[in-house]
DNA sequence: GTAGAGTGTGTGCGCACGCACAGAAACGGA
DNA sequence: TCCGTTTCTGTGCGTGCGCACACACTCTAC
């Protein structure tokens, strides 16, 4: 038990927010990682890219990956080395431009995906669903919107 | 331009939330990042530990920083060493403790951070105050507290 | 047709970070 | 007093990631 609590010292109500957002974002972060770490060996941010690949029933040029990702654009590359090496991925070259190159994901990777979301949202709903409530879920959603625009 | 328009498919509020969480968090920090390595040479994580230690009048010890912040505890020790190198924070031994260390924002240090902390306002500016108002900022802050707890 | 610019992808390199561990010191019980 | 346990800090090590670059291919102008 440590005897100093440091606090924040005076900061603005647009201080506190960013310093939230930031806070939230990075812990919840770790907290879903370590939760599909554990079950299925498999980092958050391979995670992602199956998401982004899994709401597309066309194959993806591995750019789009990299512009609505979270990831770089080389570290898309790299992910999906390793998804391709565990056979959940497909690379494929692209029709019309043999510089592009498609990704899909497997019957196996779709099924992978499946049981990762399901230990997702089980993960998320230990801290998440039980503290906030639907007005809560509302406003991340529309602050959200804001920032991406 | 990509022909492919990829979307997170059919996913529930929730979801939405939890994802718009970490990226708005690791969108926002990225951007401050840059911003305070520009002007000042400065990672944010040596920010966030300055932030700390600027809210406190008394020394803090180490292991309060590695608690409060979200670097890990070795990575306190590291990011002090090289604040400690610039002349901006000073270790000194804890009085009643000879195992832990106390740590203090030198006078530079403070100047430091109030030049950095203008810079992380003005870069938040552009893309914060703008877009949101302060009902979401508030709904942020409860969001903040409702997860911290 | 050919040269130059522009675009899409993968790789060498360096850095920041967390984990596991080691060493020093306080604490508590025999 | 002395020894085992706990706590506090700092360091070797491996890993994930982004930046800069190299390469392949496409497109346009001449």
């Amino acid at each position: 038990m440590t005897r100093a609590e440091p606090t924040m010292g005076e900061l603005s109500a647009r201080d506190h927010a960013f310093y939230g957002l930031i806070w939230a974002g990075t812990t919840l972060a770790a907290h879903v990682d370590r939760a599909l770490m554990r079950a299925h060996e498999l980092p958050l941010s391979w995670f992602e890219v199956m998401l982004w690949l899994n709401g597309q029933t066309a194959p993806v040029p591995a750019s789009a990956l990299g512009a609505k990702t979270l990831l770089s654009r080389p570290q898309v590359s790299r992910v999906v080395d390793a998804l391709q090496a565990r056979g959940l991925v497909a690379r494929t070259p692209a029709p019309h431009d043999a510089r592009s190159v498609e990704i899909t994901l497997t019957p196996e990777g779709r099924a992978a995906f499946a049981e990762a979301n399901a230990t997702r949202r089980a993960a998320l709903a230990d801290v998440f669903d039980q503290r906030l409530d639907d007005a809560d879920i509302d406003a991340l959603e529309t602050v959200w919107a804001k920032l991406k625009a």
